[in-house]
DNA sequence: TATGAATGAGCCTTCATTCAT
DNA sequence: TATGAATGAAGGCTCATTCAT
């Protein structure tokens, strides 16, 4: 890696917590000078403009998200377990896995009405998790864990749907009480459709 | 009411539909200026700041919201009508009730780390929802309608967030197909709970 | 005369002299702000951007040339003395009518290749002032003062070429030397046409 | 010639037409970049600033303009002829000798009031081109071709300006029939002027 | 109550230039 | 010789806000 794409890693890096934190138009090029303690003609250097480095850092964030949601899934092998694993990722909204939220939560909702790329990169990783987790129940199913007639995309859809909501109810309540209720649920549905 | 408080009723609703488009940070006074067609001046006679006229408008698209549930729901007396009433509400986020969407989704990612008091009031609507949706359960229970082991509280929660995520995802992927299937899926739920 | 519109005339006043010796690429807002002493903002209100404000300083350059032409030229009844003032104008290049130069080389030069709506104006003028010494040498002919066989729209285009481009090798000059051999070769082109 | 040497030519005639169209102030170290295809470092080893490449691309535009003269005015023997070519030169300003328009005028224009050394080098190629013109004369008188009347310095003068004129009231028109008139006008004198 | 002129901090971006490699 | 990363001042412009009228 040359010094070049180093630093540029680097100010991704320093940039991505803030922006899922502040928002892409809350974030301004001082912020990310003061963070990366860079100037902002180096930024420029590396980065064309604001809009550039935002979909890097978006990235960043979203391949962060996906790491660690492998990394948790593939700690096990029987599928309950793997879901569980999911479930118990998001299950601390007060303290995320990535720093300021879910990027899918924050940067789905400001992009929504405003800006197409992010909405599209946004919308790739909710179809990506949904997969995911449609991947692990049809698994299970082969391997004779799961019931057969278990709808692996119906459920991946509402176990999505509703671990981001219960995400946003928390953060707003600031405590970690509803998502644990959906929590139990998901985990219930789940263990009742273990054969 | 005064002409000073009609024009500042008038500001709040061309204002609303702005803030919940575009964002708190991202709507501009000019913007207010524009919509309204009234001067710079005439917004600060009536709104001290901006922060106060966005939670201002904040209140209003929330008022909205409920007004819009209020009356599907009444517009049923069986509780079970009335929470498909309330499904159906949010069936196509494409068209939303409330012009720029869901206004918790959009209030509650952007104010989340920023705005501790437009938060406060994106939670005092979501815990309201969950309510309302408790609440018509609990009458179905009393009712004999519901079957008395169905928890309201547990429901509700799980409905609400599973809507405000199935909203989200929809907007991201520019089709209701996944708040359908959410949909059909909260309507068996809620006709599994039919006595 | 409101008070936005005398600020905004007195912006126009203030910039015309510095677009006109620096260019218009080459002034800033700032050149303006600190020539007018209002503030970056102030400017914007009265200009939707440099580029308007530009235009405006050009057009108020181009009054006071067309002004100072209309003056002269009107100080005499006699067709010859007409022509003579309009040359004596352009008699000193080093302090002249305008501040700055003769605008119309100057924007016309840096319009070129990258103004299209300051070329216009500019080309405007250019055909405006031949044809001021156009009809002049036609009063002139119609009035039996000079020859009938003199081609006025000729004249006036060499006459016009003539004095701008002996403006500009002055200039470069620092001095007023080839300007006055110009100056006495078309007073004598013009005596020649008396009748 | 040296690598170094071979760069830095290479520096200048890629700058040069780019100079001359944007004008000094426009043209920035970046489109030099682009246009050359070598790295800002690169430019700084063979130019100590801009202001110094600057100069070098003047130079350039300069000596080419004077080569085409020399070309054109060596084609002919008679002074007369030498004339006629020399006018025809700039006989078509939208399509110039020079890529961007005659340098004299354009470096001249931008240069006056804040560009000393520019100023000094176009005013050089002022006088040189009236020497020039004013040789060819003299020559011929000395050849018993023209009228020994004939003045040569001041017809030269003469001649310059207006084909300098000519060629700004060409390029604002956008089309040549302004400089055609010039051009028929100076060749009807030249040919009175004929023994 | 309503206006719009005025402000100055802050926005994103480009600039000419330097310097270690 | 050539590179490209780094700089910070300056560019045009927008912002929320104030205030005299």
């Amino acid at each position: 890696m040359t010094k070049g794409e180093q630093t540029k890693q680097f100010i991704i890096e320093q940039a991505a917590p803030i922006f899922n934190t502040k928002g892409i138009a809350a974030t301004s090029m001082s912020d990310l000078m003061q963070s990366t303690k860079l100037s902002k003609g180096s930024l420029y250097v590396h980065f064309e403009n604001k809009d550039i480095l935002a979909c890097a850092a978006v990235d960043y964030n979203m391949k962060i998200l996906k790491e660690k949601v492998a990394t948790a899934i593939n700690s096990f092998t029987n599928p309950k377990d793997k879901l569980f694993a999911y479930i118990n990722l998001f299950n601390n909204p007060l303290e995320p896995m990535v720093v300021g939220g879910c990027p899918i939560l924050n940067f789905g909702s400001e992009a929504d009405d405003t800006n197409e790329t992010v909405k599209l990169k946004v919308n790739k990783v909710i179809n990506l998790s949904q997969e995911i987790i449609a991947e692990i129940i049809q698994e299970g199913i082969n391997a004779g864990i799961f019931k057969p007639t278990w709808v692996a995309a119906e459920f991946a859809t509402i176990m999505f749907a509703m671990i981001e909501g219960g995400i946003m109810i928390s953060r707003m309540a600031g405590n970690n009480s509803k998502i644990e209720v959906i929590s139990v649920y998901l985990k219930k549905l789940i263990s009742d459709q273990v054969v």
